[in-house]
RNA sequence: UCCGGAGUAGCUCAAUGGUAGAGCGGGUGGCUGUUAACCACUAGGCUGGGGGUUCGAGUCCCUCCUCCGGAGCCA
C-alpha cells in the first residue's frame, strides 16, 4: 500500500495522492459535497463535484458516517477556503468500512461520557493534540539526558520494598508472597548511579492513595535521574535545566498543537533560566504575608502551592524543609540537622509540584537509624544500605512527573486527560 | 474516609407538586463552496435503584448506587 500523509500535503500541490484515513465530518450540498479526512498526521477538506467524478463516487455521499474509514485520491490544490490552506479535489473514493453511528459528536460532552468512549475520543482533535505534546516531552527527556552524559537504567515494577511507606502500594499476589507495585525506581536509581555516575529511569509507577482531585493519578510516569557526586545546589541545576529543555523543545516543535489546545503561549516564554530557589521558610513567609494562617512543618496543599507559584513566573524551587514532611533517605542540612535536603518545583499558573527530589543521606549509620526511626523493615534495605557500604559518595537525584508537566505546558486542568488511557480511583477501564 | 454538587431522549441540558421539552446527533427530502453548514419533516423516554408523603412526584422526605469537584496524601 502506498503511503502518503496529510501532514506533508504541501508537498503534493498539483499533483495526484491518496489519503488513507477517516471521515472526520462531511457536509452536503447538492451537487457538490466536502469531506474533512483525518489520518492521524494532520486533516484535509475533500471536495466531490458531481459533474467531475463517476456516478458511483459522488452517490457514495450518504452512506458514508463518522469515523468510517476510506482512501480518498484526488489532486492536491491550493485553496484559501479550505482549513489548512490546501485540499483535495477528489477523483475516486475506496470505502472501507462504514462505521456505526459514532457515539462523539462534534458537540459537547460531559468527561465522564468521554472517559467511557476514551479509546475513541483520543481521535479527536484535541485529544490528539496534548498527546503530541506528552510524545514530544518524553523525547525532549530521553534527548536532554542523552546530551548530558545520562545513562537509562530500567527499574522495576515489583518491588519487595517501599519507599516511602506501604499505605500507598498496591499489592499484587508473587507465587507466595506479596509484592508491591512501585512508587519510584529511585532506590534502584541510586544503585545504578554508583555504577554510571549519571543515570535517568523512565516508567510507570502506582500509587495506592484515595486521591480525587485533578493532578492525581493511581498510575502515572517519572522522569527520575540521579547523580553520584552531586549535592543539593547541583541537583537544582540539573532540574531546571531539564524543565527549561523541555520547554523549549515544545514552544519549537509542538507549535500547532498548542494552538489546537488555546494555549496561553506567553506565559510559557516567560520562563526564564534560573529559576527562582526559596527556602521552605520563605515559602510558609509568602503565605503568611498572603494570609494563610499556615502550619509550620507540614506539607504545602494544593491551594498553598499556587499562593506560591503565583509570585514567580518561572516554575518555583523550594529546598530545606522540616525533617518530618520529607522521607526518610534524604540528607539532613549540615547547618541545621531539622532540615532535609529535600527539593520540590511547582509549576507556574497553579499547576501545583512538578518534580521532588533532593540529595541522599549517604552515611551508614545515619540511614540505619533513619530506617530504624521510620520503623521500616531493615532487611528490605540490606542491598540499600550496601550502596553506603561499598564506596558511598554524595548523590542526588529527582522524580519529574510527566502527567504533570504535560498539563503545565498543555494548560489542560485535568491530568487524566494527559495520559492516553488514565487509571484513577474510579477508572480501571477502557 | 470526610465535605459539597449532579444523575431526565444516543449526547448536552430545560421543565411552580398538575399532559416530559429543546438543541445537537440519527432517519427522510432539498440545496454547486461548506467550515460545529443551512432549510423542512420525522423517530426517539421505566426521569439511576428501592421505599415513603400526596388525589397527584422528574420535582418533597428516607435510603442505596454511580459520577463530578474539593480536602487529606502526593508527582
Amino acid at each position: 500500500m502506498e503511503h502518503n500523509y496529510i501532514a506533508d500535503i504541501a508537498e503534493f500541490e498539483g499533483k495526484d495522492v491518496t489519503f488513507h484515513g477517516w471521515v472526520y465530518s462531511k457536509r452536503s450540498s447538492g451537487k457538490i459535497w466536502f469531506l474533512m479526512l483525518r489520518d492521524g498526521t494532520g486533516m484535509t477538506q475533500c471536495v466531490v463535484v458531481k459533474a467531475e467524478v463517476p456516478e458511483d463516487v459522488f452517490e457514495i455521499e450518504p452512506t458514508l458516517t463518522q469515523e468510517s474509514s476510506v482512501s480518498v485520491t484526488g489532486t492536491v490544490r491550493k485553496d484559501d477556503r479550505s482549513v489548512g490552506g490546501y485540499e483535495l479535489t477528489v477523483k475516486d473514493i475506496i470505502v472501507h468500512q462504514v462505521a456505526e453511528e459514532y457515539p462523539i459528536s462534534p458537540k459537547e460532552h460531559g468527561t465522564s461520557f468521554l472517559m467511557d468512549h476514551r479509546h475513541l475520543w483520543l481521535r479527536s482533535k484535541k485529544q490528539h493534540a496534548i498527546l503530541g505534546i506528552r510524545n514530544q516531552v518524553i523525547k525532549a527527556c530521553r534527548d536532554f539526558f542523552e546530551e548530558n552524559g545520562f545513562t537509562l537504567i530500567d527499574t522495576p515494577i515489583f518491588t519487595a520494598n517501599a519507599c516511602e511507606g506501604t499505605s500507598n502500594l498496591f499489592n499484587v499476589e508473587y507465587f507466595d508472597r506479596t509484592a508491591y507495585l512501585t512508587q519510584s525506581g529511585q532506590l534502584y536509581g541510586e544503585a545504578a548511579a554508583m555504577a554510571f555516575g549519571k543515570i535517568y529511569c523512565f516508567g510507570p509507577t502506582f500509587r495506592a492513595e484515595k486521591s480525587k482531585t485533578r493532578r492525581h493519578l493511581t498510575e502515572f510516569w517519572m522522569i527520575e535521574p540521579e547523580m553520584a557526586y552531586c549535592d543539593l545546589d547541583e541537583n537544582m541545576e540539573w532540574a531546571e535545566q531539564l524543565v527549561s529543555f523541555i520547554l523549549n523543545r515544545c514552544l519549537e516543535r509542538c507549535k500547532d498543537q498548542l494552538e489546537t489546545l488555546d494555549r496561553d503561549i506567553s506565559k510559557l516564554e516567560a520562563v526564564s533560566l534560573p529559576f527562582p530557589r526559596i527556602t521552605y521558610d520563605e515559602a510558609v513567609n509568602i503565605l503568611e504575608k498572603n494570609g494563610i494562617d499556615f502550619d509550620y512543618g507540614t506539607d504545602f496543599g494544593g491551594a498553598d502551592e499556587t499562593i506560591i507559584s503565583e509570585q514567580f513566573e518561572s516554575p518555583v524551587m523550594i529546598h530545606r524543609w522540616p525533617k518530618e514532611a520529607k522521607a526518610f533517605y534524604l540528607k539532613r542540612d549540615a547547618d541545621n540537622d531539622d532540615l532535609a535536603l529535600g527539593v520540590d518545583m511547582i509549576a507556574p499558573e497553579g499547576y501545583g509540584e512538578i518534580i521532588g527530589g533532593g540529595q541522599r543521606e549517604d552515611d551508614l549509620e545515619i540511614l540505619k537509624s533513619r530506617i530504624k526511626e521510620h520503623e521500616l523493615p531493615e532487611e528490605e534495605f540490606k542491598w540499600y544500605l550496601d550502596l553506603r557500604r561499598y564506596g558511598s559518595v554524595p548523590h542526588s537525584g529527582f522524580g519529574l512527573g510527566l502527567e504533570r508537566t504535560v498539563a503545565w505546558i498543555t494548560g489542560i486542568p485535568h491530568i487524566r486527560e494527559t495520559i492516553p488511557f488514565p487509571r484513577t480511583l474510579a477508572r480501571l477501564e477502557p
